[in-house]
DNA sequence: TTGAAAGCGCTAACAC
DNA sequence: GTGTTAGCGCTTTCAA
């Protein structure tokens, strides 16, 4: 395919021969030169004299030559792009995160290539077998619930790899997580502050890990307030609009009724949002994970806000480091999250 | 760095030596075939015998070989990867456009490649040169305001390219782009069948196309019904709250006031929202793009709706048929937009 | 059905 | 300062 050119497709001017693109030898025989020096131009290396870079710059001009990096990972294997495997770019949390590691490996002239694992342990772990096809020069993978045993050799061959916002199992490597425990053991204190002592807990499927972490930060400020805990106020399930509706009429129609809610993250909170749209008097809301408008609904709504630019930031530097030759230990980073009191936190509980 | 393996790092399991990894060569000695027909069995390619197929899979399953795909992509001259740079990936509209061009990068057997132009010609055009470097098969790329004439030699040679969102200058190739005017047109007119006639046009910055599009299909509203046009109703500036609330406040405060705004993107809408939080009785709205928790406002707010799904699927899959060989003339889609009506639209004047 | 040879475009290693 | 040689890992081409 590459030797016979493809075909001219119409409707261009001068597309008469589509022509090979330029290559480096070219370009040294045009410019009179060995390939190795035009190497070192392209690549900016010292030891060519003034004179034969402008030479060989021109040369370069004039045929528009770009170098083939295909050609040059194989001879280096470094691939100059580092590869991100999350959950879901199209959900806020990760495309923000996405974006962040995109500007730090652009930083480091890498470029960035993704997938997402939709929370499928087949489709992570071919995405990861593709990325080390092509010879990434790092790994930054959100791992999903099960194992990723499967990464260890490549870790143990020198393949850097970051896991972000939940650890992985089964594979050692540098981390980077929310500190979801105390993220939200401080937004249930901030309830348990405004008089609540039925406070329900709508949270994420089983088995996810930050989900099991904010449960435990919640129970843990139950336990530090001395209020019972009470396992009916605790849901974990995925978050169809239905089912949490169900939930929450529940909660707040029981003999003892939750006077204020806590939510797991964002897409709990936005079930939950609807779910209480059209119920009766609100009860109190913290939501775990900030959103875009949570400042404009009514009332506003507290949020336990995480920092995605902050972790994928983190994760691309220390991966970067790694990439570099970093051999220290590795690191787990705990990030913090930053309580936002908008209204919906703040109310107390209603008359019983 | 290939060579001289990388140095082993502390805290693995085993690291005693990293060792290279195994290549086709290798898996061909271990089996005792040539390399042809190593790269047959992994390539799927008919003519091997059962029994040397077997013996390459084992041996393929015990040396955990995978392929060099730049070695490949070297020989063939497809690196199975495309290229999508967009404004920004954390922006909802294009992370859900991602999204969609990734799902069908998959079903082809590719990769994605992103970067955020963040509206930066000289920031484009380098991600469109190292994305081509890459070798990538074809290029989905939103075009920033500007010329992408650097393009032209590239296309010219056969490389695929789709423009998403807004068209090209300077280079021709398919493209994928919003009805702008007619959204923007059934929007302002579901305005004026409330009995609107002063619809202020909250937009973006100047000279950004979606933007100059509908503002036509704003003006074709009024001139269809026929309401004098006003250029006081209407604002071009980029989003920041400070300057949009000014507006709002002077579009409502007016001698003949607003009585409705339409807003010309997501940015343009939230901005507004802000400023009308705190404001008196405020106007009817209608916002062009969707945007999440829409519903869940006081009122609801009533949006024209794009389909970034759509879209991304669409530019993809052209993609991959001209990658495919199709040659057909460059073609231009518009997709559709749908008005859902929530309640901000819905609105009568206030009794003047 | 299988294999040998050549080379994709570049750079590492070493001459000069 | 500059050039030569070899080869990264794969696939293409052609031969057996």
């Amino acid at each position: 395919m590459a030797q016979s050119p493809p075909p001219a497709r119409p409707g261009q001017e001068g597309a008469a021969t589509p022509r090979r693109r330029p290559t480096l030898r070219d370009v040294a025989e045009a410019a009179g030169v060995a390939a190795k020096t035009v190497s070192r131009v392209v690549n900016g290396e010292a030891g060519v004299g003034a004179a034969t870079t402008e030479r060989v710059r021109r040369v370069i001009a004039e045929l528009g030559y770009r170098p083939n990096s295909s050609a040059r990972t194989l001879r280096q294997g470094r691939a100059a792009t580092i590869g991100l495997v999350c959950d879901d770019v199209s959900e806020p949390f990760q495309s923000a995160l996405t974006r962040a590691v995109e500007e730090v490996a652009i930083r480091h002239e890498c470029m960035l290539l993704v997938a997402s694992s939709l929370h499928d342990r087949e489709r992570e772990r071919t995405s990861v077998q593709a990325l080390l096809a092509r010879q990434v020069d790092g790994l930054i993978v959100t791992p999903v619930a099960g194992s990723q045993a499967y990464l260890g050799a490549d870790i143990a061959a020198g393949t850097p790899v970051v896991f972000a916002d939940r650890p992985a199992v089964g594979a050692e490597a540098d981390t980077v997580l929310v500190d979801n425990v105390e993220g939200a053991r401080r937004g249930v204190r901030h309830l348990l502050e405004q008089g609540h002592r039925r406070i329900g807990f709508v949270g994420d499927a089983p088995h996810l890990y930050t989900q099991d972490e904010r449960v435990e930060g919640y129970r843990a400020a139950l336990r530090d307030a001395g209020v019972p805990e009470d396992d009916r106020l605790i849901s974990r399930q995925v978050p169809e609009s239905g089912a949490v509706r169900a939930t929450v009429e529940s909660m707040l129609s029981a003999p003892e009724p939750a006077t204020a809610l806590f939510t797991g993250n964002a897409l709990c909170t936005y079930a939950v949002l609807r779910a209480l749209r059209d119920a009766g008097p609100p009860p109190a809301l913290v939501a775990f994970d900030d959103f875009p408008l949570a400042e404009l609904l009514h009332p506003a709504v507290t949020v336990v806000a995480q920092d995605p630019v902050g972790m994928g930031r983190t994760a691309a530097e220390i991966l970067f480091r790694r990439i570099a030759g970093d051999t220290s230990a590795d690191q787990v980073v705990r990030l913090r999250t930053r309580l936002i009191p908008r209204g919906s936190g703040e109310r107390a509980p209603a008359e019983g």
